[in-house]
This record gives C-alpha cells, structure tokens and sequence, in this order.
DNA sequence: GGATGAGACGACAACGTTGTCGTCTTAGTG
DNA sequence: CACTAAGACGACAACGTTGTCGTCTCATCC
C-alpha cells in the first residue's frame, strides 16, 4: 500500500540507501540526484516508516509511556498536559493510558507500553503492590513516578505535591483566624495524598497546642456526595465545627454543598485549587498547587534518565500556594 | 539490552521459532517444551518486541493518533477519555499531541503519527487548509475529524455538535421568557463552532419574527476578559439587552462576571456546560452536550474504518440538551 | 599520463519478529 | 515390520530501514 525507499529508489532511478540518505539528510548526495529523489517521494508520497527505523536504528522509539488515572479529571489531565510540553521539546510522542485506579489495568497498561518500547515512563501508581515493575526497570526502562510513591524496593524518581505542607499550612490559616474546632475531610486511608494531608492536619493543630479531637475526622468520604453528608453530619453535632479542612476539590465542593445547604458562616479551606472558585457564592480559600509543574518537573527528570544520566533517585517535592478568597477568613461564632 | 527470542530460544534449548509459537499462544507445542520457554523467559526477563512485530506482521501498530488544541482544556480531556475508552475495547493504544491550535504544528503532528503508522486519525482541525491530509488518506491511513468538519475536499468521517440547533434553543429559551432584546456573544468568526452558533441564534430570532439588532451581536471575544468588556458594553448600551446568550464557556463565564458586576438581573443561557455551574452565585442555565460521547463515536467510526468497512463518509450530529438552572428564566425588566 | 584522493553512490547485513515450508519423531495401521 | 500421517519443531526469508564498507567516477597534481 504505502511506498517504500524501495519504491521510491526504483522510481528516481537511484539505490535504497540513497533515498535513505536523501531523506534524512545525510552528506554526500548531488543536488540533481536528491532534487530526483524528492520528485519520486512526493509523486509516491512516500512518507518514512518510523516502526522500521526504531527498529533498525538505536532501538530509541522516542515515545513515552503515561500511566494516569483518568484524563478526564483536571488534575490529570493538567498533569499530561505538562508531560506533553517537555515531550514536545525533547520531539517524543506521548502514549497515555488511563488505569481507572484499577491495579490489573495498570499493570497491563505498563506491560503494554514495555512490549511497545517506549523509551521512558511516567505513572501516577495505584496502591497496588508495584514489585512487578523491577525487572522492567532492571531492563533498562526508565521511569518517573507522580503524585504517589512506589513501594521503598523501587529505585525510581518521584515528583510529588508538598502534601504535609500544604495541609498545615491550611490549618495554620483557620487557626491564625481563631479557629480551634476545625473538622478535617480526607480520603480513603488507602492513598496517599489523603493520609499526608491528614497527617499536615495533625502537625498543624499540635504544633499549636490543639488536641486532635478525631470525631471531627471524617476518613472516607470519597466523592462530592459521601462529603456533603459527612459535613452535614459534623454540622449537626452538639458542638459543632467552626471551620473544615477538606483534603481535595472533590470533598471542598462537597462541604461547601453541606455548609450553604446548613447556613452557617463555617470557614472552609481546601486542598485543590478549581476553576471557578472565586466566582461561586462563597468564593473558596484553597491550597493551590500545580499539576502541569508536576508533569513537567516529572518529564524533565524522565528526559535526563533517558539520556543515560545516572544519579540517585530524586525526590522532587513541589511547593503549594495558600490563596485567600473569603472562605477560610471568617471567625468563630 | 533486552533479551530478544533469540535469547530465550538459546537458554531453553530450543529454536527461535518455537518460542515465537509459545509466546504468541500457538498451538502445535509440547506442554513440557512450553514450559521450558516459558521458564526462559521469565529468567531473563522477556518482553516481546511489539515494534518488530508490526513491522514484520499485517503491518497493524494496533495505535491510533488523536490531534486535540490541548489536554488540559476539559472539553478535549473529555474527548480524549471517550477515545481512550473505545481504544481499550479493541486493544489499541492512543498517541496525542496538542496542536494548540496552531495549524504548522497540527500538521507537524500529523505527519509524525503517519511516520509512526498509526492505524488511524482522529483529530480536530484547525481553521486552516488541510488539504496536505489527501495524500495520507489515499495511502490508507483512516481518518475521522470531530468538532468541526474539513475541508470539502476532504471525504472523511465527521462527528459534530449540532451546533445550530444547541444554540436555537438556548434563544428560544429566553424567547419563551418574554425576552425580545437578546444580546449574542460569539467566538471568532474563523471559528466554525462559533459561526454556527450564531446562524442558530439568527434562526431563533427569525422564526420568532424578532429582527436582528446587529448591534446586541458581538463577534470576536475570544476569552473570559474580552467577554466581560463585550458584556460591560452591552449592559451600558442605552437600550440594554435583557438577556444574553454566549457561545461557549468562556464567554458565559465573562459574560457572568459583567453582569455580577453590574447587578443587573439580565438573563442568560450559555453553550457548553461546566462543572460548578450549579454551584455559582446564580446557577447558570446552558446548553450542554457530551465531548465524551463525541470522542467515542468518533473512535467508533474509526474503528470501523480500520477493519475496512466501506461506507460512505459519515456525518453525525449529538444532540445538545438545556439545563434549566435559573440564570435563562429571569423576566425581562 | 598515471597516481592520488575525495566525493558520490551501491551492495549487503542487521534490527526482532512471524509466515511458509521442510524435516524429523512417533504412534498407528495393515 | 514397513508404511503412513499427524504432530512437533526448525531453517529461512521477509517486513523497511540504516550502518558499514566497497566500488566507481572524475578532477587534481606531479
């Protein structure tokens, strides 16, 4: 169907290895003969086979491999969009798949993208066992992590958000306000971001000589709803909350839900910063980071490993930013 | 580097052949011979080469290429998810590239996803000529364009938003509601998408029997600030519109802010959901529809293409649905 | 005019896999 | 026991490209 430098070659009169030279460039080829071979390519349309050229050549494919979540979410799709910049630079294709959280589909994805070469990866890991990527890596493909570690066995970079931080910092606000009852929403136990930024919780409220009172912990609530019940439920108590912490946008949306829904002035800040947070009825004071600085930061790091640099694994921590909107400023009753 | 069949075939004893066989399922191998292979390979750790074997097989790299502006914008996430989940069902993978709307790199992009020899095309051209596409087409690569169609000479698969009649709606919407001076903010006019919502927002006039005020008509605002002053202006008109329609999220949000800023109880209806709309200070009524749902109908088609069905070229419209949330049901003063 | 050398180009092998076909073993049959 | 056929396996070529090396042409120089 498609030409080949074979055809190309019969057609201007000329060897393989002359159009071979021709199209990419190589010295030692006459104006004439060249001007030839570039009439046959376009009269063939002959377009180089890339599949054939990784194969004979380096062995490079330039492409990487990107192991999300799901694209569809912002934060991810933030952080392929910075994945796509530095590959764009560095002229490589991205090849993305998204896991769904599913350990099995990753696994596969990962599998996949080893069978098709890629010279690098990138993956947000699940919280599955990730041992079975040793060998790969032992194999010579190199990988960066994002968001979430791997388990200590892997000798690999990772990129992750200054969750502790950002946690504290947040707290720290709420308390410099004068709060003191402040209810913290994370996330599963099971994932990462969400026991750090419960962890920047507690570090904040005992680095001020606050007891954590953990029936003001909510561990769990996992989507908007699960959140909106989970602080309709703290605004209930008999004591209730003067201020929340909420470990990610899901569960902001979903208290600030509960709280316009209970009319109370109860303080809120967020871990996530989304798009519209300042134009909603109560515009939202968040912890902001910035996911596409994470895929880059996270190419980048791939980039180097790729070209054989070898040092030891890195562990970037990117800083988060307090942004002030009105939420999180009101006082205690 | 990595270990090839050669490998394997050396340290279980047997011959190259025999190991292709084993790895690829097939039949016609002792069960104790396969288990030596496959005792091989877990040894050394092999991964079949997929590089190689698209080449040497039916010439299928089993990927296909996606042309977006940009991953980060939802809009294209959402599309890029729906291709992905179609992909997954037939065991393709998805390179993307953002084209950033510029058509020398959208065309750049192109032409590397050919040189890679993706299976198929999915993109959403740019306002520029892509005529340069024919050759590729003819050569057999698949194509399916979303969002906005082609060129004419180009006989390819088209999956749309019924953007005439979406926009239609909207203004009949505000018709039904007693309004009869409707302002429109449109896009760019190089803009197909913008362009056909206005001819929706004419129609909708006109079969209302209300004559278009060309000066409550605003082409060009192409973000959220450029809305906002579009807006601004209108409201400051002497005979201000009562009502606005805007042609796509930007503009809805800019339009918003103006209108906030004024404190007018203008009314408005917006093309494109987006998340939060419930949640904003006024819950914003818009037309939605599902970029998902396009990328997997175009997937779909694709797909259907690169197992060679021979249909004429395609043209499918999504339907567009009103989300009634209280920002298009204000009377008019 | 013959030696020299640079420049232009071609022949060939190799990358790692799979399709084709041939060979060898073994069990089954008369 | 000889013959057959099926089953198991191997040798070889090919996919489209590029690296290596060899050959041929022609201008230059003594």
């Amino acid at each position: 169907m498609r030409p080949t430098m074979r055809d190309v070659a019969r057609q201007a009169g000329v060897s393989l290895k002359t159009v071979s030279r021709v199209v990419n460039g190589e010295v030692g080829v006459r104006p004439d003969t060249a001007e030839k071979v570039n009439e046959a390519i376009s009269a063939l349309g002959f377009r180089r086979n890339d599949i054939a050229r990784a194969l004979r050549g380096g062995k490079r494919t330039r492409s990487l491999g990107l192991v999300i979540k799901d694209v569809a979410n912002p934060f991810y799709s933030q952080i392929a969009r910075g994945v796509e910049e530095v590959a764009r630079l560095h002229d490589l294709f991205v090849i993305s798949g998204c896991s769904d959280e599913d350990p099995a589909r990753e696994r596969h994805l990962i599998r996949s993208l080893c069978e098709r070469r890629v010279d690098g990866l990138l993956v947000v890991p699940s919280a599955a066992d990730h041992r079975y990527l040793i060998p790969e890596l032992n194999m010579g493909t190199a990988a960066v992590f994002m968001d979430r570690p791997p388990e200590e066995a892997i000798r690999a970079d990772v990129v992750l958000i200054d969750n502790v931080g950002g946690a504290r910092s947040a707290v720290e606000h709420l308390i410099a306000h004068g709060h003191r009852r402040i209810a913290c929403l994370a996330d599963l136990h099971g994932i990462f971001t969400a026991r750090e930024r419960r962890r920047g919780y507690d570090e904040a409220l005992q680095a001020h000589g606050i007891p954590v009172d953990e029936s003001l912990v909510r561990l769990g609530p996992h989507d908007v709803a699960g959140a909106e019940a989970a602080t309709a439920e703290l605004l209930a108590l008999g004591d209730p909350p003067t201020a929340v912490f909420t470990g990610n946008n899901r569960l902001t949306i979903g208290a600030l839900r509960a709280i316009q829904a209970a009319g109370t002035r109860t303080a809120l800040v967020g871990f996530d910063d989304f798009e519209l947070a300042d134009m909603l009825a109560t515009p939202v004071t968040v912890v902001a980071h910035y996911p596409a600085e994470m895929g880059r930061r996270a190419a980048e790091l791939l980039c180097r490993r790729m070209d054989g640099e070898d040092l030891p694994p890195q562990r970037v921590l990117l800083p988060t930013r307090l942004i002030v909107r009105g939420s999180g400023e009101s006082p205690p009753l």
